[in-house]
DNA sequence: TCCTTATGTACAA
DNA sequence: TGTACCTAAGGAC
């Protein structure tokens, strides 16, 4: 689940907590500093790139990341009994949200979370997002695309799947060095990400394959993708193309799973 | 019941 | 570059 849509959803889904809240957690690790906040409003919440904040009084705020791994299910009260898995669990009167298997989950102040935003890159889901401030860094960079992509410092929120997609969108291979990306495939593509990570957040997943691909519109049986969206070719490995039939390519760049179509990426 | 895998990151060497 | 960390689902036995 968890690339920058998950989080920013989470922001909004999080931020209807309304009232004083309880806090706790079941499975210990989070106990000392669900003591502190637990009674007191959720003011606020926030996301950049894959990184939540949720906000207590004027400056606590709760720092998430869900890694891998992690994730959270909201529920309507009464709760079940917390399993011993639930980092953190957040109530108000009507209902409850769960948080599992977080990379971090932390009490951090002001102070820390700019820290936090200063060491991550412009989110295509954020207003204040410079997209100019990407493309220096891509620019200089002779790393591939791919992995440039991936680094949260050059930006933030995308992940494999946003990755694997956007890069399809535009028919770049993956392997290009970022500085071979001209000014006008990173306006295309930061255009794109903004587009599709909206909608990602609209519809909790990830769907990237334009009208005219859909099964229904190329004359093939209806399907979704295990991850709950339709792609190109994520996870597809070895299957045809939806567009020019090649077979869709995997590859281990820096320990993630690429995955590219070697016929309409070449540019 | 065990093994593999995963939409992620940080740190050590 | 390798490894550690966090959890749950699915598939192989």
């Amino acid at each position: 689940m968890p690339e920058g849509h998950t989080i920013h959803r989470l922001a909004l889904d999080y931020g209807r907590l309304t009232g004083p809240v309880r806090a706790s957690s079941p499975q210990g690790k989070f106990s000392d500093s669900a003591s502190l906040v637990d009674g007191t409003p959720l003011t606020r919440t926030e996301a950049h790139g894959k990184h939540l904040f949720l906000g207590f009084r004027d400056s606590d705020w709760v720092h998430i990341h869900l890694g891998l791994f992690g994730k959270v299910t909201f529920g309507a009260v009464p709760a079940p009994p917390a399993t011993d898995t639930v980092r953190l669990r957040l109530a108000d009167a009507t209902s409850y949200v769960d948080l599992r298997g977080p990379t971090t989950c932390a009490l951090i102040n002001d102070e820390e979370k700019a820290a936090v935003h200063a060491r991550l890159g412009p989110d295509p889901l954020r207003d204040d997002a410079d997209p100019d401030l990407a493309y220096r860094r891509i620019s200089r960079s002779r790393t591939t695309v791919a992995a440039l992509l991936m680094d949260q410092k050059v930006v933030a929120g995308v992940g494999n799947v946003y990755r694997a997609e956007v890069l399809f969108r535009h028919g770049i291979d993956p392997y290009r060095a970022g500085r071979d990306i001209t000014p006008a495939q990173w306006d295309a593509v930061w255009g794109d990400l903004v587009a599709l990570m909206h909608e990602g957040v609209r519809n909790n997943r990830i769907d990237t394959v334009r009208p005219e691909h859909t099964p229904e519109a190329m004359g093939r049986p209806p399907r979704v993708d295990d991850h709950g969206g339709e792609v190109y070719v994520y996870r597809r490995a070895t299957l045809p193309c939806h567009i020019c039939g090649t077979g869709i390519r995997t590859a281990d760049l820096a320990s993630r799973n690429l995955f590219w179509c070697p016929g309409c990426q070449q540019t």
